[in-house]
DNA sequence: GATGAATGAGTGTTCATTCAT
DNA sequence: AATGAATGAACACTCATTCAT
């Protein structure tokens, strides 16, 4: 027991560093191994493949996440049940800001970790974490518009709308994780951008 | 002998196959020769190197689309200089809608093309393209923005709603073409999405 | 092309060496190559893999044998279809060993690939070959012991007596090439030795 | 502290079932650890490598049936010593039949260690077992021979009839242990094999 | 007695690329 | 214009074994 813990922690940071370089397909776990200062043989006491090693980095933060999304849409569905929706309304607006807030909040407590599931995943058994993301947005805002088209006796909106909508959602988030390193400010900017999109949805949810 | 120029145009079919399968760093050029009939000597008869093999797919596609953007935005400026900008008027509406059916237009003309660089090309010197798209939008936007802000004494708007805003306006093309194989669609489905996203753009250059 | 196809020769003749001295699953491509005097990827241009290789040693002789077996057989069976059998009849006698001096004589032109086959090619696709001879050797065996049961009246015999038969059969070849290495002598001992074992087939398929 | 011993035991338990499943080279410490639920160092403090782990395993068994084969032989050459040799008389034939039976048995109470032995021991330093045996049964087959050679007047048995004659005799245990689980049935199969190799060895030892 | 950590050499296999012919 | 042959470095992964604690 050399130094406690030491080599694992090592060698995740040394994957960290080699994931983000490289992507996860063309980083070597030779060159993980190295810049930790341990054989190969010691990268797979700890983990068992190349996917497991990746896995202990980005698995807690994302299925963290998950449960957040989730607990929110829970929650709403259930609010949405007994009110009558009001897109415009100021309980409406606020609760949108605070879900992207505690989103943020959570994606820039794991700043490294997002970063390598959305933008260096590729290969890996994490490759279409972004896709899970948006259907999980989808399936929110099916329900969503579906309950303004009964309510306000419009057309149901189309897939397609439905689909890119959940995926520009989504895509806020990437992109502000890959191009704002600070987490006030990407509150901030959030925030902004929240309010211009939901001109977008509200427009597409209630026309005229 | 049989064709001068099969043999070209086999590798470059069986190329383009296979890095749409695979992806630019996954793609294997013993593969690519193989099912083109030919052997790897072949190949590099025609390309200097894995890279070129790629260049020779998509360049061209690609420099036309940077044209098209690059003369639009040109004429766009021209306008602005002796006009009075009004965003919300039929003229602007019309010419948004009109560039952009033309670039979904010569999207679709090279589809698979446009989809290696936009979805495959990660590892190759392509990967930065939608980058490129986004920073020739950008200018473009700051150019409009800052014209709207002097016009009606407001704020300048800021750097990265600028580029927030721009990297949107790129991204519903790249969904477009990974989520939409038929042109006519496509060109539907830009109109109610340019029209959702004008909204924002409006309220973001010209505030209440 | 510099010597011809002395390079392939060469990768076949170390890979019998190595696959003589430590059998399939322990044989070193690595090592095959270095006293080939090539690198790893000259193997891979020849072969497909490890399996491959060892295919190319054996499968031919292989299937000869084969061949050989199944057509002496058809044969017999022909033969026995029309005529009461008559296991102690010169021409039965005869006809085994006829068949038994024309595998030695097969065996011995593929000396080292039989070798191989029978002792070396544990961890390989061929390590159940000398099962597949049992069972060939086997349905034979079943075929002329009901036969004899049938024109004798004698109860058939028993299924594990059939298989250890043939189990036998197989291993007199199987002894004779791990124990002697020149075909004129291994000829005389299969005479002596079937001679011997015709014995107690005799009494097993004619009891008394 | 749970129970002594169980550690050992479990050990060899599960090393038995990776032996039998893979055969001593391809059998893996690393499982045969996990298996028994124990780390690799707890392996190395009861045995000292991979060989000593086989060794305590089939040692014990392997000994026990030279021991019963050298006392048989020991005691026939005695008898052999004082009284004409009769090869076909009741005392001899029963003789034969029941040192079978007795090795049958022992093989029996030892099923899983046998089948080690004779069928997964390749790699390890048992895997010339089967023929230690072979040399032990032939010393008595030559001598045996040589008696009856002397007491007829007739050529002494050629070296590689001898050695053939004890090999199928070898053989025919392998054959049983590895076709055949239940004691009763093995019994019941080496009596009636050894009825029909009799009339090989008679006809050998005593020609015409 | 037994663990947890680590070694280092080894495995089969794939790769883009080169070049004499 | 194209082949067939070959390189050599790289890949993820497994192995029996060691040893301080």
């Amino acid at each position: 027991m050399k130094n406690e813990k030491e080599t694992k922690a090592n060698l995740l940071a040394s994957a960290k560093k080699e994931f983000m370089e490289k992507g996860y397909t063309q980083a070597s776990l030779r060159n993980i191994c190295k810049n930790a200062g341990v054989t190969t043989g010691a990268l797979y006491f700890f983990f068992r493949d190349k996917e497991a090693l990746f896995a202990s980095l980005v698995e807690e933060p994302l299925h963290g996440l998950f449960e957040i999304m989730q607990s929110h849409y829970r929650l709403e569905l259930q609010v949405s049940a007994d009110n009558p929706i009001n897109l415009r309304s100021r309980e409406a607006i606020d609760g949108d800001l605070e879900v992207c807030v505690q989103v943020v909040h959570f994606m820039y407590r794991y700043y490294d970790e997002f970063l390598l599931l959305l933008t260096k995943s590729q290969g890996s058994g994490y490759e279409r974490c972004i896709e899970q993301f948006v259907t999980i947005s989808e399936k929110h805002y099916r329900m969503l518009s579906d309950c303004c088209s009964s309510q306000y006796h419009t057309k149901p909106v189309e897939e397609y709308m439905i689909h890119w909508m959940s995926h520009m959602q989504v895509d806020v988030f990437v992109h502000l994780i890959t191009h704002q390193s600070e987490e006030e400010e990407a509150c901030r900017h959030i925030k902004e951008i929240v309010k211009r999109m939901r001109l977008g949805w509200v427009d597409l949810f209630i026309p005229q």
